[in-house]
DNA sequence: AATTAACGCTTTGTATACAAACAGTCAATG
DNA sequence: CATTGACTGTTTGTATACAAAGCGTTAATT
């Protein structure tokens, strides 16, 4: 894995903490690596709003209340759209994979172990490709594009890190309501089906924004 | 300047051309600088999409028909979406940035020399600053540090390269309304006029797309 | 005692040297 | 004649060395 992916996971699954200072020197031990890629590595996160610039250096983005509102009151828009965009240009292929990442999430839930990094991750994961089967299915890549740097992903992954099994099953539900609005080519449903989801979401993440401010990263977790 | 900034200005000026390749040693030749920072300056612009990597090294993005739709609609989207944030959120001094650089926009255009870049690129400025204004007056800062990423920059010089007096002054126009719906906090009003108004300018780069695929940058342009 | 000047240490910015990967060419072989 | 293989030159990827800029501490002066 590159410096890039590598720092970028750290931060999401809160290895790197909001706040934290990450010289080039440190980041060079770490990955074993000297200066010149940990400082492009930097460069791209910077200009995708993870970390911040310091006066010299840059530390791992802290995100406020407000900050998460505005971020979601985006995402929302964006995701509607595409999700109503999805409803009008989907075609079976794209209804066989939304369908495909909504079953394989499905699973995940049933085998899921509360505050399991391992159980949280393959959730994750699952429900990303869920989102971005829809996404793509919008037909516009630029979309796509942006919504992936819209989508701040550590606060996803922390959304989900507080989500017990009812949640996650409700979660599940909406989903299925997503998938059907588009399969039936409702536009105006899909969208604010999708909209109130990522609310839910964005609900989850205020909720338990204070309770601590580290999700502690387990030895068995990296790999 | 550094790298990053003149490499973008000579991709929206047109002094690399969309396809040509850029070869880090042809840059640092061209910067009097050493590859490293080059470097650095070609990840950031590849994670905003203005070259597109190649096997070995980037290219100039090319835009295609379908992309520039496709840009459109995301932009009109949250262009629009802050419009109607600004009706609604916009305090005295906002309105006041708005008008400011709007009229300067109408100087810049009463001053207008058909083809001259200065020209241009003094429109060009103004016109930017008023959009700005109104994002910024939305106040969700988050869709101004995206929004700058959808537009993309060279598109926008291009099509008012091709812009004549009439159609400079009619997109004033609109500018005036666009103003007076927010001034008014009639929020859907403003968010239909910004629509209707970037919709305009997009035909106008579709309009010309094909007619040449370089600005011709004067010597005289050259600092 | 407080303010400032200067020094040294830490960290970032840039250049250069070297290693690795890739593309194109030419020759050998079926 | 086409296809493959090795060779060569070019370009990118990484490491390291050095220059420049910031920050903290100490010492000197008021």
């Amino acid at each position: 894995m590159d410096a890039y992916n590598y720092i970028k996971e750290a931060i999401i699954h809160g290895k790197y903490e909001p706040g934290m200072r990450l010289g080039e020197e440190f980041l060079a031990k770490e990955l074993k690596l000297s200066r010149t890629p940990i400082r492009e590595a930097i460069k791209q996160l910077e200009s995708e709003g993870l970390v911040t610039p310091l006066k010299r250096g840059v530390s791992v983005r802290h995100f406020t209340r407000e900050d998460i509102q505005q971020i979601y009151d985006l995402r929302t828009l964006l995701e509607g759209y595409a999700a109503s965009q999805a409803a009008l240009h989907r075609t079976e292929e794209d209804i066989q994979k939304i369908k495909k990442a909504n079953a394989r999430y499905e699973e995940a839930i049933e085998r899921y172990q509360e505050k399991d990094m391992n159980s949280i991750k393959e959730i994750v994961n699952f429900n990303q490709q869920f989102h971005e089967a829809i996404i793509s299915a919008c037909k516009n890549p630029h979309i796509y594009f942006h919504l992936s740097k819209v989508v701040v992903v550590p606060l996803v992954f922390r959304s989900f890190y507080w989500y017990n099994s009812f949640e996650l099953k409700r979660s599940l539900e909406v989903h299925k309501t997503i998938l059907l609005a588009i399969q039936s080519q409702d536009s105006e449903r899909a969208r604010v089906a999708m909209t109130e989801h990522i609310y839910q979401g964005r609900d989850q993440v205020l909720a338990h924004l204070d309770e601590i401010k580290k999700i502690h990263v387990l030895k068995e977790d990296s790999q």
